[in-house]
DNA sequence: ATATATCGCTAACATACGTTAGTGCAAATT
DNA sequence: AATTTGCACTAACGTATGTTAGCGATATAT
């Protein structure tokens, strides 16, 4: 009858749920089950119950909580007075060191909440939609000051946002590159591409 | 007791895989279920088993139909005497164009194929590999010819093909710029990216 | 017109799943 | 030291899943 084992500022559930986004990421929310979940955190599958509500409960902590920092994030770069190729360069660093630091759960986050359930679904969706649109709306900025080539903002947004999912490929090759020459590539390119 | 209707050069089973396609890009693979498919088809889940073996056979159907047509396309381009970044434009919108007119199977094939069973799943993430690697090449020659900038070559040829897939979420949104437009946009934001 | 293969049906199977109930030990609190 | 709370266990539930067996009707070929 071993404990699951916390560390320093951590609760059970905290292990549980990360534990889970390595599991959900790995082979998918539907495809993860509940005893899988149990045999990594090394406990009986019954016995997450006593940390959590349900499986889902767990989708929604990893989408939630990586949304929210975007959303944060965003909010603080949005406010600085400096030109919007830089914002936007910002905020893609941004993406690309989370995408790198807590791969697990933005990955799950990004592929994975189609498996959420109302009202969790449409909120999240209209988060994301609304995320969009203000990245959309600093790139037009940016083209109307001539900082930016005159392209369909809300294409140049999907671009920018699912380029940095592709670091999900550079987390599984072999001979990776340095986080830090990942990320000076990546914005040599994105930013390259939409400067005029 | 109706049977499945067929289109001219259409056997039942390739309805059947076209409706799962659609099916698994909805749902993902694991939840998309065989009694789904089978309303979705207008038959008894029990029959869809005069025309398929199993439910896996049917995303090896979907996943090397379209890897096959990627690496034919591969072939012939890479043989032709053009300047390497012309070599990528051509790919690049090639990949764009299946993406726009292909959207359910070209999607499936980039999103599930982790659902694949052994030999087929080595089979598949092989190809992948490879398929990457010859278009890292391209970038190299382009790179020593002048016409690419020095960038690391595997992290583009990740940026294109993650910025590709983006184009599910041009599929899904409401006021969708013409395909046409939605290509131009693509090319010029990522070749512009690339080129010296 | 007869024979044969095609194909959709009902019924049922085994398995895997998320989750609940109830028990008892160990840790935390008083 | 006594009591309460936290937590892992076993057992089991209902449901959904992929798939098979066997029957009968319809389309196809002779």
């Amino acid at each position: 009858m071993a404990r699951i084992k916390t560390e320093k500022n951590t609760t059970r559930k905290d292990v549980i749920v990360s534990k889970a986004a390595i599991l959900f990421r790995e082979k998918g929310f539907k495809a993860a089950s509940m005893r899988d979940l149990a045999e990594s955190v090394g406990v009986e599958a019954a016995s997450l119950y006593n940390h959590i509500k349900s499986k889902t409960e767990l989708l929604h902590e990893l989408c939630f909580s990586v949304a929210n920092r975007f959303l944060q994030k965003l909010d603080e770069i949005e406010s600085e007075q400096i030109p919007a190729i830089q914002k936007i360069e910002k905020i893609l660093r941004f993406h690309i060191v989370e995408m790198v630091n807590n791969y697990e759960e933005v990955y799950v986050s990004d592929r994975e909440w189609k498996h959420l359930n109302d009202p969790y679904l449409s909120n999240f969706q209209n988060q994301r939609r609304i995320y969009r649109k203000r990245l959309a709306a600093i790139i037009e900025t940016g083209i109307k000051n001539k900082e930016i080539k005159p392209i369909d903002a809300p294409t140049a947004v999907l671009i920018l946002l699912h380029a940095i999912s592709g670091i999900e490929s550079w987390h599984r090759s072999k001979q990776k590159i340095t986080a830090a020459a990942l990320e000076e590539n990546m914005v040599t390119i994105l930013v390259g591409g939409l400067t005029v």
